[in-house]
RNA sequence: GGUCGCGUGGCCGAGCGGUUAGGCUGAGGUCUGCAAAACCUCCUACAGCGGUUCAAAUCCGCUCGCGACCUCCA
């Protein structure tokens, strides 16, 4: 555990001491996709970030319990009006499509970028479909509790008395007055009271296909109450982190407080943690702006923005070169300066796993080099414990890469640190990279024996100086994308840069 | 219009009162049959204008520019 470990909370609008309300065990609930069509870079971001911080608090010892749910019913176009359409059933419509055919579709889509960018699964990772009566239980305390109100078969939270004995907005910094006020004049919504409200449960109009019994008759709940039944049903009334992506925070993140303190009488979750947004040409990607990039085109390449493709590992490089509260403009020469990097980093990755010390020989200490290194292992977890600042993280990574790879091309004897320092150099490095950044080595090729052996032939040709040859076998190999290192000794390959 | 945030070197992107961020690109060097890789060195920026301070990219004010949210969006 980590007493060190603080997070931007974005209900206090500070950076908080991170300290679980029942250690070791810690409950995290971010908001998943709504599964109507691809994944693209921002879904991505947000699922790396998140990714980072459950593997980051598993690698400190805590006992994490990550929810991340499948928005599968109840989004509509327009929540506003009540002229809004559920997105699922808009895409199946226009598909000629079962609904739960739609949902099947995209969450496999979903789950395959997930796994191309090694995002781990969730601990539990529900559906609201299958949520509909612990969503109609929450709906049916809240108006019982007096904060919400039927109307005509559809039933919505109502501010102005939540705000009797709530602070509407303290999430996403709103007044409760002026939101109420700014939206008083906006008569003529079916049923409101208030525009404000938000519907908790909807009435069914005949041909909306997603239709549940409910005591208002047929219907469908709301966006927001499947995260409110989710998370507590899995995490219970009150958990540690809740997260997603900053375009949440109003009137997702906002309406899930409004339904808890409705409902429960408190905050779900100790700290909100959002992430912020992927842009393009300074804006921010959107399905509904239409300016994304899906994930699948990014890896393929096949995108009018694309001047290439870019590897799923390049992909969760670029993002984590950025902390996850700032802005991410997205651009090819970002994209090709992530790879070369990302290359870096696994090739670093290749090289500390094969170093060694030697037994028998004696271990000289360099006492400057020694503590230079321990300084440069403290510095990659300094960057993490500042609100998971993977930017910073990295970079100190690369300055304790420049070390190995001195050590790797035997510039500096591996003897000169201590044993328990090179433990320390060699765990770090690993644990960061592979462990919590999550980064792996994407294998073009899985002939090993095959690279082994030509390597070998390489080696003879230049011991008999038989440079055609040895220039030919270097070809073969730039072509696979592999370069062959020299070093006085040694021969060895690596990815090309 | 309201609320909030941001403007860092050729590009991306940390830092947020005093210490080299880092990556990519570019230049030079070591090594090498030539290369590549690796290592070393260099290119030292914080939108503008004021102010606070011994000291500001970092705090305050103003100006300019950009964006997010206020329907849905990770």
């Amino acid at each position: 555990m980590n007493a060190n470990l603080k997070v931007y909370n974005t209900l206090s609008r500070k950076k908080e001491v991170f300290e679980p309300l029942n250690a070791p065990f810690v409950g995290m609930y971010v908001c998943g996709p709504t599964v109507y069509s691809d994944p693209h870079l921002g879904h991505a971001r947000s699922n790396i970030n998140f990714d980072v911080i459950f593997r980051y608090l598993t690698y400190l010892g805590y006992k994490v319990r990550y929810v991340r749910n499948i928005t599968d019913v109840g989004h509509l176009t327009d929540e506003v009006s009540d002229a809004g359409e559920d997105k699922i059933q808009k895409k199946a419509k226009l598909e000629k499509l079962e609904p739960m055919e739609v949902v099947q579709q995209y969450t496999n889509s979903f789950h395959q970028m997930l796994k191309k960018i090694n995002v781990l699964p969730p601990s539990i990772e529900p559906r609201a479909s299958g949520h509909i009566p612990e969503q109609i239980k929450i709906t049916n305390e809240i108006l019982q509790n007096g904060f919400a109100y039927e109307s005509n078969g559809s039933v919505y939270l109502d501010i102005e008395k939540y705000a009797t004995r709530y602070a509407y907005g303290e999430l996403s910094g709103r007044n409760t007055e002026d939101l109420l006020e700014g939206t008083r004049a906006l008569e003529g919504q079916e049923g409101k009271k208030n525009a404000m409200d938000f519907a908790l449960w909807k009435k069914a109009s005949p041909e909306h296909l997603m239709r549940w019994d409910s005591p208002w008759g047929e219907g469908f709940p709301g966006w927001h109450v499947e995260c409110t039944a989710m998370s507590t049903k899995y995490l219970g009334k009150q958990f540690d982190i809740h997260g997603g992506g900053m375009d949440l925070q109003f009137p997702h993140h906002e309406s899930e407080v409004a339904q808890a303190n409705a409902c429960f009488g408190c905050n779900p979750a100790k700290y909100w943690l959002h992430n912020n947004m992927v842009t393009i040409n300074g804006q921010k990607m959107a399905r509904s702006l239409g300016n994304f990039i899906a994930a699948e085109q990014l890896f393929i390449g096949e995108h009018p923005l694309l001047e290439r493709p870019y590897s799923p590992m390049t992909v969760r490089f670029f993002i984590l070169q950025a902390q996850y509260r700032g802005t991410l403009d997205f651009s090819n020469e970002a994209l090709i300066a992530a790879a070369k990097a990302y290359k870096k980093i696994i090739n670093g990755l290749k090289a500390v796993k094969k170093l060694a010390q030697d037994p028998e020989k004696p271990i000289a200490t360099n006492e400057a080099l020694n503590e230079e290194i321990v300084k440069l292992c403290e510095d990659c977890f300094t960057g993490l414990n500042d609100d998971f600042n993977t930017a910073a993280a990295i970079a100190s990574l690369f300055n304790l890469l420049k070390k190995i790879n001195s050590f790797s091309t035997l510039a500096t004897d591996v003897h000169t640190i201590s044993i328990d320092t090179f433990a320390q150099m060699q765990k770090t490095y690993i644990d960061v990279v592979e462990n919590i950044l999550g980064l792996v080595e994407e294998k073009i090729t899985d002939s090993d024996g095959f690279i082994h052996n030509l390597l070998e032939l390489y080696s003879e040709a230049k011991a008999q100086k038989d440079y055609p040859k040895v220039d030919k076998i270097r070809a073969y190999f730039k072509a696979e994308g592999l370069l062959i290192k020299d070093s006085k000794t040694t021969v060895d390959w690596q990815y090309e840069e």
